[in-house]
RNA sequence: CGCGGGGUGGAGCAGUCCGGUAGCUCGUCGGGCUCAUAACCCGAAGGUCGGAGGUUCAAAUCCUCCCCCCGCAA
């Protein structure tokens, strides 16, 4: 049992990284003394160089919250540096990194995270797209005590969101963004209250999520028409979905299922049937709704099929 | 100064290297065919070729500068 008195003062320390990770620290900002921020360090993006603060960096920076974003959090100086700011609390939300057990003992109640998945399914870093990817009808936000094992420590509390048959990992991800907020809230509240109850976890039950990266997002037209289907949206807006067309590369941002069991046709065979394109797989057959060539903005499929000149036997790789 | 592609009627493209009639697919409008149609046939409208200079008898096309969009990489 969790528990913290309601009239004595809590200090927090909160880590995390993208856009998912801000409205949880705002959340705890508004729950607690937030004593202290960590973020990972400024990397170059977008054209050109400019190096540019994480999500969660300007977060802090825009609530006059002391920030730090160091190379490593396993280096002693860094490690000081949070143990300065003397946390009672310790929340972590999609930091990027594993944390060294120096810190998870730091925190004098406890080290928690805010994970978006239902535990013990999709551990790791990626769970909202592989959430999508399996097919599953609902995922949801797990507040859990960190331990040494990856995303295997007791649970606290979960909330679930039913996943739509649209959703991306985009929409999914703003979405469990506030949830997970909600829920820390929800959490601290009954911290200082009846306390919370850890569940240990079903570990016979887990999957794992691993780090999606750019090459998982080629497309496998031999695979089933569901499964591409799932996985286009599993990769929306990163690291997008995407095959070739003559050996160059074609984004795939929406597709269709309009044949969930047709074979014979080679899979990635394109058909331009009036202002639809449909492409073969290797089990059903899916109509491309949207999509983007290499240095061109995202267009319709039928925009596409006007102007590329498409022979009789063009075909997706 | 990280690498690269692109801005041409409403949409998507060709034409640019080798200056000299604005092209293609789709859409729109009118007409025809048809039980009907997103299909098919005939016809029409619609473009300062991103912007500003320059070279030239002549610039979408060559030169200079600028604006905007996107891919890679993170």
């Amino acid at each position: 049992m969790l528990l913290w008195p309601a009239d004595r003062p809590l200090r927090s320390v909160f880590m995390g990284t993208p856009p998912f990770a801000v409205p949880s620290l705002r959340a705890l900002a508004a729950e607690t003394t937030v004593a202290g921020v960590v973020s990972q360090p400024d990397r170059p993006r977008g054209r050109g160089l400019g190096t540019q603060p994480s999500p969660v960096a300007a977060a802090a920076l825009a609530l006059g919250i002391p920030l730090l974003r160091p190379a490593s959090v396993r280096a002693g100086a860094t490690l000081d540096a949070i143990a300065a700011w003397k946390p009672d609390l310790l929340v972590v939300a999609a930091y990027g990194r594993i944390l060294p057990p120096a810190l998870l003992t730091m925190p004098v109640l406890a080290p928690v995270n805010v994970h978006a998945s239902l535990l013990p399914r999709h551990r790791g870093a990626a769970p909202i797209a592989a959430a999508i990817r399996a097919g599953d009808a609902e995922t949801g936000i797990t507040i859990m005590l960190m331990s040494e094992g990856l995303d295997e420590g007791d649970m606290l509390l979960k909330q679930t969101r039913p996943i739509a048959p649209d959703d991306t990992t985009e929409s999914l991800t703003t979405a469990l963004a506030d949830l997970g907020a909600t829920a820390l809230r929800e959490a601290l509240a009954r911290l200082r209250t009846t306390g919370l109850d850890a569940e240990p976890q079903d570990s016979s039950a887990a999957t794992y999520a691993s780090r999606l990266s750019k090459d998982d997002g080629r497309i496998d037209w031999t695979a089933e028409a569901a499964a591409i289907e799932r996985a286009v949206r599993a990769f929306t807006p990163w690291p997008s979905a995407f095959t070739t067309l003559a050996g160059r590369t074609v984004k795939i941002l929406a597709v269709r299922i309009v044949d969930t069991n047709a074979r014979g046709a080679v899979p990635g065979a394109i058909r331009v049937d009036g202002s639809t394109l449909t492409v073969a797989t290797g089990r059903g057959v899916l109509e491309v709704v949207t999509l983007q060539a290499e240095g061109k903005k995202a267009m319709a499929a039928a925009a596409f099929a006007a102007g590329a000149r498409l022979g009789n036997d063009a075909r997706f790789e």
